[in-house]
RNA sequence: GGCCCUAUGGUCAAGCGGUCAAGACGUCGCCCUCUCAAGGCGGAAACAGGAGUUCGAUUCUCCUUAGGGUCACCA
């Protein structure tokens, strides 16, 4: 099979030979080598086509001694080459700007640039569809197919990715895979869509786009040929739309491996989490730390039960705790309502604002500043035996500040 | 360095001779609200510079500038 392959490459190389656009060139690497530090300050670089126009004899001579050689394209010396490009339009190089590039290598086995034509022309490739960066390959290309009398396919070059630095995304610089987004937390649905829109706009400038939808309404026009920087942000927008618009138990679906991986043993209210979760989740791998506090007990300032906009201070937090507890620890039905209903009306009964008793309970119940639900969900997935507990750790903290 | 490509807010990006120069992300403010989100409303923010062409240039041409790509017996 490889050994087919191979064979085909080189009557491919031979045949162009034959008919002129190509040669045989016996240069040693060190002449190369030394040619390309002599044109490092002349200007000049590339080959030099040193074999080129060998002599038939010596062509003879050398072939026969079994010299090992390499088959190099023949560039044309004079004239230019145009090409059309279906985003970038027409684009013309000079002939004499062009390298007589290996071919077919001394091993046997034919250069990248040589394989693609032939490869492409053998499977009838029509679209070639790829980087900008390859833009100042088609001429060489182009000579090849009109070499052996083979249509040009379309040529459709899409504008570069690059990173925040303006370089092109390569494996050394940057770079992150398909793979590697998914890990990270991305939902592969959203990392299409959001590639897709760049470098890439539909006439109506609409952004969602399911795959499907993609296919039914792309159109190459669209394509603009500026580089477009990748920008985690908008991805993460994307993201964040994409998880928000599924159905809730399509959700729980999605993150019940992580929730499971963060409660472990534990026991936990999935849809409700899953509430909780869905509007403020921009990346699946956020869950972990998002729940973190709900299984795992936080040593955490007495500070935090001060907050302005709550009217919470330390003092307020103190005198409202105990009768929290107290009005918590008798409830026999441990849910949303309940639990909203006595808050509620103790907040009433001791003429406060709400937040004046949610902070602390909040604060207490999570030891965090921040979390995904307020102080009622919270106490409804901690069960009531924890939630009176951390209560309590909680007024302690506040009864003796420690050192 | 040669050649090629590109150039609208921080980012993505409409525009294709006449617009108060869209929209989205982000950012800022307000509302909602038991924190944070989500949601709603609003604000700031751009045509790289210079010559032309034209009655009129973001739009067409040229130059400059800036960025990028590419220059292997790599793929």
């Amino acid at each position: 099979m490889q050994s087919q392959r191979l064979s085909l490459y080189r009557s491919f190389a031979e045949e162009l030979v034959q008919k002129g656009r190509a040669y045989f060139c016996f240069c040693s690497r060190e002449r190369l080598e030394s040619l390309k530090s002599q044109t490092e300050d002349s200007g000049f670089s590339g080959y030099d086509r040193h074999c080129r126009d060998l002599p038939a004899e010596e062509l003879e001579r050398l072939l026969a001694s079994g010299a090992p050689y390499v088959i190099r394209q023949k560039m044309p010396l004079t004239g230019s080459t145009t090409f059309t490009d279906a985003v970038f339009g027409s684009i013309t190089v000079e002939n004499n700007e062009l390298e007589d590039q290996v071919l077919l290598k001394s091993d046997g086995f034919p250069t990248y640039n040589f394989a693609n034509v032939i490869d492409d022309h053998t499977m009838a490739i029509t679209h070639v569809v790829r980087g900008s960066e390859y833009l100042s390959s088609v001429p060489k290309y182009n000579l090849l197919y009109e070499a052996f009398g083979w249509e040009i396919p379309t040529y459709v070059h899409l504008p570069l990715i690059v990173g925040q630095d303006g370089r092109k995304l390569s494996k050394r610089h940057g770079s992150t895979s398909f793979d590697d987004l998914v890990a990270e937390g991305y939902l592969p649905e959203a990392i299409v869509n959001y590639i897709a829109m760049l470098g890439w706009c539909p006439a109506d400038n609409r952004e969602i786009f399911s795959l499907p939808e993609l296919c039914r309404n792309f159109d190459i026009s669209g394509i603009s040929k500026s580089p477009s920087v990748f920008d985690y942000d908008k991805l993460s927008w994307f993201n964040a739309e994409y998880l928000r618009a599924m159905q809730p138990a399509d959700f729980l679906e999605l993150i019940r491996p992580r929730l499971d991986l963060a409660f472990g043993e534990m026991e936990y209210d999935g849809p409700l989490l899953a509430e909780l979760l869905q509007p403020r989740l921009t990346k699946l791998n956020q869950i972990g730390e998002m729940v973190g506090f709900l299984t795992v007990r936080q040593t955490y300032d007495p500070a935090l039960f001060s907050n302005k906009k709550s009217k919470s201070t330390p003092e307020s937090a103190m005198s409202v705790l105990p009768k929290a507890i107290e009005i918590l620890s008798h409830l026999s039905d441990w849910n949303r309502a309940s639990i909203h209903d006595a808050l509620m009306k103790l907040a009433e009964r001791l003429d406060l604002k709400t937040g004046q008793v949610m902070w602390p309970v909040r604060i207490a119940a999570s030891g965090q500043a921040v979390t995904p639900g307020g102080a009622i969900e919270i106490l409804v997935i901690l069960g009531k035996a924890e939630s009176l507990e951390r209560l309590g750790i909680g007024l302690d903290l506040l009864t003796n500040p420690g050192p």
